[in-house]
DNA sequence: GAGCTTTTGGTTGTGCACAATTTAATTGTG
DNA sequence: CACAATTAAATTGTGCACAACCAAAAGCTC
């Protein structure tokens, strides 16, 4: 491949250079790193609006698109039942969102906004300039870097759907 | 602003474009997801090993490091002892550390590597290459993205700081 | 229509992140 | 020495992520 070879030590153990998790570390360790930071930002943010993070997120998406069954809430946000289960049930007794059973299909719980979760959206309409603000980056950088990340996310996916049923082989 | 205007809608409220939070969402979204994609690799590459990603991270630092009190690896991890605590009970339950007082300074506790913890190393050598096969990307093109986020955090950190203290003045 | 599978949510349990509080040991100051 | 301030961990409580499992409702097939 194309990795440099190590210019320092190591000739005897190869694969017990040290480099390799140092290297591996900062890979993983920075992304987790650049998220918990992005969550202590919004958490700032976000809390007159008395939101988490993940709270804004089903909010924007409601916002956007007008109610949704659970079902679809978690396509869009790659969450499960589990977690948007009980999210909901704080927004709803936020009152920021009623979930109601589908008449048509009994299984489906619909999530619509109330008045007050709809008028806190003018609220949170600063929120994207000062989370822009505080990257301190200008937005083609940061198209850039989304680009970059939901490429890299596409492939982190496909590995492991391919490392959980390829080796099975089903 | 390089913000492409909304071709369709809104000539009426400028501070209301529905762009705006869906541009956010993007920003915020890409990371929160590949975030998570990241850590769906570690689960399965991990879980041979028995550790989750969180306490892998320790591993690594106690690999590289040896012993250490809690304080210092919650530095190298930006962690603190609410999260550390019960994660290093985990790894003492499990045999891989040692959590010794300190006889010194009776309030430090040292986290030790047992032989066990030690020869775990072995094992987790071939992890990093197996990420780095699931990114798809080369070393160089990581290296960048690494510098990148490492970058976005430092501001996001600054940012929060002068969020918390800035506005009130202490 | 009986019986099977799929779909949709919910529940439970484990583990992490973080704020707030607590305890014990140490340090600093009079 | 007494006493306040600081420091290191632990604890508690809330919320999120995810796996595993469950239940009810549709949809199918014969």
């Amino acid at each position: 491949m194309s990795v440099s070879p190590t210019p320092s030590a190591g000739p005897a153990t190869d694969a017990a250079d040290p480099d390799w998790l140092r290297l591996d570390r900062q890979i993983c360790f920075s992304l987790n790193a650049a998220s918990r930071a992005f969550n202590g930002v919004y958490r700032v943010l976000l809390k007159d609006l008395g939101l988490t993070y993940p709270q804004y997120l089903v909010m924007l998406v409601l916002w956007e698109r007008g109610a949704l069954p659970v079902k679809q809430l978690g396509e869009h946000l790659r969450l499960d039942s589990g977690t948007l289960s009980p999210l909901l049930k704080r927004l709803e007794g936020a009152g920021l969102v009623r979930r109601e059973r589908s008449a048509s299909d009994e299984r489906s719980v619909r999530v619509t906004l109330t008045g007050e979760g709809t008028a806190l959206r003018e609220r949170a309409l600063e929120v994207p300039r000062r989370i822009a603000a505080a990257t301190g980056a200008d937005p083609a950088e940061i198209g850039e870097l989304r680009d970059r990340l939901d490429r890299l996310t596409g492939a982190l996916d496909a590995a492991v759907r391919e490392l959980e049923q390829g080796p099975a082989a089903r």
